[in-house]
DNA sequence: AGACAAGATGTAAGGGCTTACATTGCGTTT
DNA sequence: AAACGCAATGTAAGCCCTTACATCTTGTCT
């Protein structure tokens, strides 16, 4: 008679999944105690540790999320909401964000939200009914009330991709605006007088207000009229800066550079002014922001705004954490992009 | 003295989540109406949901996702794990997927490996844990351990991007070895002999692996020798497609065309090329693999597979819900992914 | 009018886990 | 040797839902 066969319990069901019943009853302790040796192991002795995790590996336990969350109340996982996945402009930041929180013991939910302000409170409720922690959210535009709910549900939340020092809430982002008008002041410097600009939907992407706004302060500064700036709002994508660029240049007087709103634009108004027979940079400037890792495979490669992506997910969950866990956080935290000169931005032609 | 306060509950609580308890209590009804209400409302009479949902609205009220799962044992929660989120290779067709569940009533829960299979495997535990009704993996290729624990658990399970009509499991993709070897026959029917391939690393990858030999199934079919083939690996992105190329390109003789195993490598490809001062297709011909968007983008346009990545994933969807609730599912699919001819792929020179 | 079916609602038993509190068994202290 | 404190473990009360079953109302049929 083997030991393995005295030693397993009579009634282990053999269908379904084990529950922590099954693997105390298998280590011969209470719940309790199977309870201990997976959330605090060190407040249990050696030897019955021993036992109970041997169980948990023979019967392949794993424990009931749902039920350990109702038990305790918190669930080791924090939900972000991203506007796109479709682009690579959150992936790196996200991906940083997800390996800190990794580091910390926590689990990333992701959902996005296709910038539709619907589907983000949607998707914020779920993730909260989920369960979650904390949220980190993509620029502070949003519906008071979904703020005030937050807030009454005691969650946590962190606000990155944008920097607002007049708004007291914890975030981690850059002054997209100090950092467009910055780029369009060395666009200017090179005597460009007529522009174009490629922007996102501007209608509820604080992001994309902010980096038009920053053209025009920039334009102010250089004394510029407001007219000498034309705008197209259209959706992240290749085909559609594309198309924007045709747009701009279908106008007369012609831009002389065109300052986009992404680098995924701007790639794809490249593209569209080589189409056209335009070089880039002698007959056309282009600029972009973000600086994706497509800046620099682009021909000409692109002039853009430096973001530090990977520093910004990686701190946004340590803020985020110490949220949580009731830490003195250290409130709003601006990062300074900085500008790459690249190929893509030129003098203004003759 | 108002109607409101006189219908709401003494004891409401004022902190936390109002709970089942709370709404029935300010409805005046039992928590078994409510969750009719919640769950199957032609169960209730119109003036009672009425009153309930009421109820729901003014208190905010939302299910906790934990006790609901617990207590109905499914979420309605679909787990996918896809290898990288770093690039748009499976964006589009997850997105597609994404779409297809929410149509269903389902939400998807995304993970990624890293194409890393220890990672892999907790990412399916944990998935579970979470309660996922249905798994989407990428590629047959993992231990059969895995899939004997996801029989046991009854955890129904689609595999994407690949197809192998051999494999008895649920499955939407294509031919890898196939679709590569049809492409690597137009590159040798240009008059190629010598040629060099980077793939993605193919331990733990079967797609990568199939798309190697199909490289290897032309060659052997246009009478060439193995060794006119150099294969470079690496890990997807456009730095280690430059690298890659450089590798290769210092051997001697040279390879007049370069098969990637997917767009990303190829664009680096092409890059590190005119960083060599190679024309594209003239002095080196390159070819890509997946179709993403950035293949129309660079210059010259990729010669590639186009993969129907929307369908895939819409698919995949109904697979695996089909699969969920028990009804007849169609097994393994077979898509056909077709080559789009563009401008880096080029007669062999001289 | 009485019997009965069908529809609407209520009652209460879990589901798997955590944790406050109770119990047990030691080694120390005096 | 009695008293005590502490470490290790057990007991059992929830956490918030869903749902089988019981109950109660109506309306219909004969």
């Amino acid at each position: 008679m083997s030991r393995r066969n005295e030693s397993a319990p009579i009634d282990r069901p053999t269908t379904g999944r084990p529950t922590l019943a099954d693997v105390a009853a298998r280590a011969a302790v209470s719940t309790a105690t199977v309870s201990r040796c997976l959330n605090s192991p060190d407040l249990v002795q050696a030897e019955t540790l021993d036992r109970v995790m041997t169980a948990v590996r023979e019967l392949g336990y794993m424990p009931n999320f749902g039920a350990r969350a109702l038990a305790a109340k918190r669930t080791q996982t924090i939900g972000a909401i991203i506007p796109t996945m479709e682009n690579a402009i959150f992936a790196t930041g996200i991906q940083a964000f997800q390996e800190a929180l990794r580091d910390a013991g926590f689990t990333l939910l992701i959902a996005s939200s296709q910038y539709d302000a619907a589907v983000e409170e949607e998707q914020i409720r779920s993730l909260i009914a989920r369960g979650a922690d904390g949220l980190l959210l993509i620029g502070y535009h949003r519906e008071e009330a979904i703020y005030q709910f937050l807030e009454r549900h005691g969650i946590p939340c962190v606000i990155a991709w944008a920097y607002d020092g007049s708004i007291p809430r914890p975030a981690i982002g850059f002054d997209n605006r100090g950092c467009m008008a910055e780029l369009a002041a060395e666009v200017l410097r090179r005597g460009h007088r007529r522009l174009g600009m490629i922007s996102a939907e501007t209608a509820g992407n604080d992001r994309a207000r902010e980096r038009v706004a920053g053209v025009r302060q920039a334009m102010r500064e250089a004394g510029l009229a407001d007219d000498a700036l034309t705008v197209v709002e259209t959706r992240y994508s290749f085909e559609n800066g594309r198309k924007a660029l045709d747009a701009l240049m279908s106008r007369s007087p012609r831009p002389t550079a065109v300052i986009c709103g992404n680098d995924v634009l701007a790639v794809g108004a490249i593209q569209a002014a080589r189409g056209l027979g335009l070089k880039v940079p002698e007959d056309l400037s282009i600029t972009g922001f973000d600086d994706i890792e497509l800046a620099t495979v682009v021909d000409p490669p692109l002039t853009t705004v430096h973001v530090p992506h990977r520093r910004m997910g990686s701190r946004a969950a340590r803020l985020l954490i110490d949220l949580i866990n009731g830490e003195p956080a250290e409130g709003a935290v601006e990062l300074h992009p900085e500008i790459r000169m690249r190929g893509s931005l030129g003098p203004a032609p003759a």
